[in-house]
Parts: C-alpha cells; structure tokens; sequence
DNA sequence: CCAAAAATGAATATTTTTGAAGATTATTAT
DNA sequence: ATAATAATCTTCAAAAATATTCATTTTTGG
C-alpha cells in the first residue's frame, strides 16, 4: 500500500485537534466516508492514529487504553500462565522481570513471595510489586513508552548491565517456527539480550497467540532459555526443537474445571 | 469493544477536576446519561476510573495511603505553587523534575507545553506526563522508595550524570535559616547534588511548612538556586540573604481572591 | 498507446453505538 | 426499619458507522 496525499494533512488535523471525524475529513478533502475510513485505518495499522468510532483520536492521548483492553484479552490464559510460573520462582533470589502483559501478571503472582530482589524496566510492574513490603525494587531508568509503560534504550540496557540476577522472566513478542523469539521494538531487542546474558536462569511467559504472530526483531532462539509456560501444546517440529535444547516446557492448558 | 471520541475527554477532566458527574458529562457531550454510564463502565474496566454513584473518581492508587494524605496536605498552596512555577517554564526545552508532592503538581501544570524533554527520578511524575503526548520522558532509573515513588541511589546519579538540562525544578524536606537545602534521605542529596549541577538554571518549589522545619542531610545552598516559588513572605534574614545571592523569589500568596 | 495496478465510489451486509422503557439496585430522608 | 427518590442495569430496536464486494476511474510502467 502506498501512501496518500491526505495523510500529512489528516495527521496535521489530529496533532492540532487531538481528534479527527470521518465525516469532517471526507467533506474537507471532498471524498467519501469511505475513502477517508480506508486512510485512517491505514494509519491506524502503522501505528499514527488510534481508530475510535466516527473517526481517530492520536494514540495515547490521555493515556493508553489501548494497552489496557489488550491486557484484557487471554487474561484468563495469561493468569494461569503466570500463576504457574510463579510458583517455579523461589524466595530469596533476585529476579528480572521484563515488558509486557504476562509479565505483569507474573508479578501479580510474587506479591506473597518473601525477600527478593526485583529489577525491572516495566512501570507497571514496579507499580505492582511496590505492594509486596519483602521485595526491593530497582527500576532501570530509560526512555518510557507510552504504549505499555516500558522503558527502553541505552540507558535501560546500560542499568541492566550493571546486575547479575538468579532468573529472569520475559515475555516477547512472536515466536517463529523455528524457536527464534522475535519483538517489534529494536530498542527493546537490544535491552532483552542483555537481560538473558545477564541472568543465570531465564524463563519465557508466552500465550499461544504468540505463536501465531511474526515480528521484525530477533532477540535470541529458545536454546538460550530454561522453561517455557504457554497455555497451548507446541507444534509437532518446535516441540521436537525445545525436546533437543533442553528446554522445560510448560504447558497449562486453557480450562481444566471445564467451561 | 472499541473506543469512543468522548474518553480521552472524559479522562481529561478527571484529571483536571478529580471527578466526573454522569449528568453532567450528558449535557457536556450531548448524549443520553445512559451512554455516558456505558462510558464510565468501560474507563472503569481498563482502570482509568473508579465508579461511584452519580460519576466517577481517579481510582485510588492502591498503596500509600500515609503518602496521598501528605498530597492533600497544603494541597491549594502547592497548586498555585506549582502554576506560578510552570508559567516560567517555556516550551522546548529539557527539563528535570525530582522527587516531591510539589513537583508533582508542577508536572501536572506542565500536561499543555509544547515539546518537552522531561528527565525525572519520580515515578509519579512520569505517569502524569504520561498523558501530554508532545513531551519526552526519561526516567532515571534506581531503587524504587515505596513511599512517594521516588527512584534514588547510584544508579540514579549515574542516570542522572549523563544529561544536561536547561532547566531543574526541585523540591527539598526543609531549608533553613542560613539558606541551606537539607533532606531526610542521603540517598536522595546525592541525586538533587548531580541533578543542579547539569543544570543550566534551578527552580526550588518549597511550601511555607518547609522553613519551618529541619532535617539530617545539607544539598547546597539557595545561593545555587536561580528562582524560588513560595507561598509566603521569607523571614527578614533570609530574605536578605536570597537578595544578596540574586535569588528570584516569587511569593504566592494563600489566596488573593479573599477567602 | 495499452495493460496492469492502484485508488476511488457505490451498493449492500454486518457490526457497533445509541436511546428508550422497564426492572433492579443503591442512597436518602423519615 | 421503610418508603421515596435517584442512579444503575438490562434488553431491545433504530440509527450510525463500518466492512466487504465489485464496477469505474486514475495512475503507472512498459
């Protein structure tokens, strides 16, 4: 898809106005609804607009509901996921919890855990584990993202270098059939191989959509990783892969009291 | 479920007003209270809102409960505080904020300019800033203290050190007769001393209580201070010493429209 | 110039949002 | 406590917005 004439100027209307309106951009540019629903879902997708009902507002205007919502869904399988993953994580060690949703939810799970030492460049879950009085909690500085309260950059990376840590929980974005674990931010890219070159053990949190998905950045391959927990049994290929490396894989499966 | 054009609104005067009335949201959008309460639902299950009868409150962050009392405390001081500080700041430039409920409210009062670089080594600060997308945030990163959200230690200094601002706005626990910044923390000092000198200019934001206390730890004198925002006239003596060092000091007082 | 590709508009099917009416729940005053 | 009032939830139909498909126009590359 190439681009239009009209999106320079539709961005330039929604940075002045915060918002923008079908109906007030087909009559600007004199096209149909249509047309102009075609643009903003093109720039919706390349991430410049967040689509709202009747036009588009700029992404995280206020704050990210966006990233709200997508916590939302496979909550369930996430929950279980993380529960499950938790419950491999001792007391007493120190620990690297990374971005996303399900690492969030991991650190849900380790609010009753007794004297750890957590280091994280996710807002979120700092926010989170700030509950648990037995658990000290460095925040690696960085550049904050509003899309998911992530920090990312040098400066992560070079906070993160500074630690040795007994484990690490990440999350990424794709895993491809070849066990290649993938992101689509390459300043976050740089930050995860750090954090796994810097831990002693490292567990990967992925729900099965992961696996669906492709993404443009290559962090590392499952070989470098000690267990895995997703909530879908691998493809016959991959599961053979993760068997050859050794990898722990655990599956939990998406309701035992069945639904 | 989507999003509609009236959230980042709605969200937008929760923050300025701390609440939102269903009523009068209907009239403000010109929509049935019906909608407005499906609205309300659905800010509230992505945690943007807390639901109470007739509206809607900012949710409670849950921890801290002795640090939001402290807030509130000379709430209306600060806030004028904070507005007479951030209509000096222009717009472009990179700025540091440090830890303390009266920077706070300056960030809040900074949710309108233009193209900011924005350091700070207060979490709470960086959620607030969040919400106005023409502004950068980097957050130093370091040990998170539970109980105003402040990031301190080495790893802030060293966060810290690699920066030069145009401009640092910075609170203190107390200042004394003599002109002296002092704090409780000497994590803390360490930080406020790296942050004034990458500094090109220092704004101290001090509520009135902060002259009439003391504590452990000296920063450095007001002399290294280019403007001071207060709520109430100095003491003669120090008044006279802020002249001498070339201090600006803007007074606010309590509340020029007679109460 | 022509053919292939892309963009646009129109028509239709689908989904989402909205407001209205009644049932239910919470709050307030007695 | 109990009744009165206000707010909320539930359900459903109308309206609005959107997605989909296909024909038409425009652009692009040979």
């Amino acid at each position: 898809m190439s681009q239009s004439f009209r999106w320079p100027e539709i961005l330039d209307i929604a940075q002045r106005e915060g918002k923008v309106s079908v109906e007030r951009l087909a009559a600007h540019f004199g096209v149909t609804t249509q047309t102009i629903r075609r643009d903003l879902s093109d720039l919706a997708d390349a991430g410049k607009l967040e689509r709202v009902h009747g036009g588009a507002i700029l992404p995280s205007s206020v704050s990210n509901i966006g990233y709200e919502m997508r916590r939302g869904l496979h909550a369930e399988e996430k929950a279980r996921i993380a529960a499950a993953c938790a419950a491999q994580i001792p007391d007493d060690i120190s620990l690297f919890l990374n971005i996303g949703t399900t690492t969030e939810a991991v650190a849900q799970n380790l609010l009753h855990h007794k004297n750890l030492l957590v280091v994280t460049n996710n807002i979120n879950v700092a926010t989170i584990l700030a509950a648990n009085p037995n658990c000290e909690i460095i925040l690696a500085g960085g550049q904050l993202r509003r899309a998911d309260g992530g920090l990312v950059g040098k400066l992560t990376s070079d906070a993160v270098a500074q630690f040795k840590f007994d484990l690490a929980v990440i999350g990424c974005s794709a895993i491809d059939s070849e066990g290649d674990m993938l992101d689509f931010d390459i300043q976050e890219v740089g930050v995860s191989q750090t954090i796994i070159s810097q831990s002693r053990r490292a567990f990967l949190v992925a729900d099965r959509s992961k696996f669906t998905r492709s993404a443009p950045a290559k962090i590392t391959t499952l070989s470098q990783i000690d267990a895995l927990f997703t909530d879908h049994p691998l493809d016959a290929p991959l599961a053979a892969l993760c068997r050859d490396w050794g990898l722990a894989t655990h599956i939990i499966p998406p309701s035992s009291t069945g639904a």
